[in-house]
DNA sequence: ATGTGC
């Protein structure tokens, strides 16, 4: 693959073959993907596709993926044939990230450690299969949650309305249509609303050890040496049937709707069809379970709390990195309604962004980055004139394939490891452990000072991990 | 990511 190195941090790469837009690949020449891993092919391949505008965008934690690549950003123009593809959400519908504030220091954390972390570890269902904190919910509550996300939750004693001025969208995205969720996917559901899973999901107790940015943390509600709640999970079962059930309806019109794509797992329909509305509606119902989802894990993570030390937990925000929403942008002089598909990639709202509450107006929209198991997270936050549509990186970004990794990593080492150092461990298979060792993944440092350094966003603090749960 | 594979 031929790249342009426009500055250091932006490189292009021209149209070729079937692409419609150049390719654009936010990254260093250190963290530009090896040759042979296929995601920047992939980063041309979404440029064939129907009606894309602008540029087919890949985030510096770029890797390979089911047909889009993870840290990808593609928009499409939903009123002019532009095509929603399930491959440029992913399979886990709105994973995600939920971070909350602990009113509590990390020397108060240390007294506590063993007791909170055992409660934890207790209070927080995961691994693969069934086993949820809202274990026995009514039918009636799953269509509810399904269209309210979060605020259903909430409604029923899973946080504080507070919560939702925290959560992307107030808790749930708009238009979703539970009657598109299929039989298969809500009896998975029912069974895992609130429960981590497993693969890179996990809770982590984390530290902030360093603020860039003093004015926008203490508007997110976090100062130095305090304890911090981190969740990162998504919509489980749910949402990787609905992507199963509607990546095959798509792939059964492509043919006779005339629409080519470079690779079967681009499998799309135009957003006004009658394929493309089920998905989305279906994807949205997805991304408002997973809120939900979230919200409930952060309320048993606050309750744990409560039971060991008397404090609490309150919201600092919680965003999605796997989905596609309909967004006004401006393209080429006019305001138009993108398809924007954001897959291991994060929205990123500038201050004063009219999607943002007021009391975000100064400090912008908080994006959450997850790091590999043992090394740093970060808060950052929008800024103007922000590339990809106001998007950013999602995390470190894999380095090794799962088994790549399985072969080189001792779990019992990684996890003696882990604790020397100081990272209290709950959980874990040793096989999804080694899958997760941060050998694995690429240096979060690096990938943000990057995204910073391309003009996609800045840093507001650092966090560092005094234990994880893991998935 | 996923009751891990048509």
């Amino acid at each position: 693959m031929r790249l342009v190195e426009e500055t250091p941090f932006r490189f292009r790469i021209d149209r070729h073959g079937d692409m419609r837009v150049p390719g654009v690949v936010f990254a260093s020449r250190e963290l530009l993907p090896p040759a042979g891993d296929g995601s920047l092919e992939q980063v041309a391949n979404v440029a064939a596709l129907p009606g894309i505008v602008g540029a087919s965008y890949a985030m510096p934690d770029v890797h390979w993926g089911y047909g889009f690549p993870i840290g990808g950003v593609a928009a499409t123009d939903a009123r002019r044939g532009g095509v929603v593809s399930p491959g440029g959400v992913g399979f886990d519908i709105s994973c995600g990230v939920r971070l909350l504030a602990a009113d509590l220091d990390r020397r108060d954390f240390q007294r506590v450690r063993e007791e909170l972390m055992d409660q934890l570890g207790r209070a927080v269902p995961r691994g693969p299969g069934r086993g949820a904190v809202w274990d026995l919910p009514r039918r009636e509550d799953l269509e509810r949650l399904l269209r309210d996300g979060s605020r259903h939750a909430v409604d029923r004693g899973y946080g504080v309305p507070r919560d939702l001025d925290r959560c992307e969208d107030f808790g749930a995205v708009p238009d979703a249509e539970p009657e598109q969720v299929g039989e298969r996917a809500r009896e998975r559901g029912l069974g895992q609303i609130g429960s981590l899973g497993s693969g890179n999901h996990f809770l982590e107790v984390q530290a902030v050890e360093q603020v860039h940015d003093a004015r926008a943390a203490e508007e997110f509600g976090l100062h130095p040496d305090q304890v911090c709640v981190m969740v990162h999970c998504g919509s489980r079962g749910l949402g990787h049937q609905i992507c199963t059930d509607h990546v095959r309806a798509m792939d059964r019109t492509m043919a006779d709707r005339g629409i080519t794509v470079p690779d079967r797992q681009l499998a799309c329909a135009p957003v006004d069809s009658p394929e493309g509305r089920a998905y989305l509606g279906a994807m949205a119902a997805a991304a408002n379970y997973a809120r939900a989802n979230r919200q409930v894990l952060g309320w048993a993570a606050g309750a744990a709390l409560r039971r060991v030390t008397g404090r609490g937990l309150d919201l600092v925000y919680d965003i999605s990195h796997n989905l596609a929403k309909l967004e006004e942008h401006e393209v080429g002089g006019q305001r138009r309604l993108l398809c924007v598909h954001r897959k291991g990639a994060t929205r990123a709202l500038p201050p004063g962004h009219p999607d943002l509450p007021r009391d975000l107006d100064a400090a912008g929209q908080p994006v959450l980055i997850p790091g590999s198991m043992g090394t740093a997270s970060y808060v950052l936050t929008g800024v103007a004139g922000g590339d990809a549509f106001h998007s950013t990186c999602h995390g470190a970004g894999r380095r090794q394939s799962r088994h790549q990794a399985v072969r080189s990593v001792d779990a019992k080492v990684l996890r003696r490891d882990l604790e020397r150092s100081g990272v209290a461990v709950r959980g874990g298979s040793a096989r999804g452990l080694a899958e997760e060792a941060p050998t694995a993944y690429k240096d979060v440092d690096a990938v943000v000072a990057v995204a910073e350094g391309a003009g996609l966003c800045r840093r507001v603090a650092r966090l560092v991990p005094l234990g994880v749960v893991k998935g």
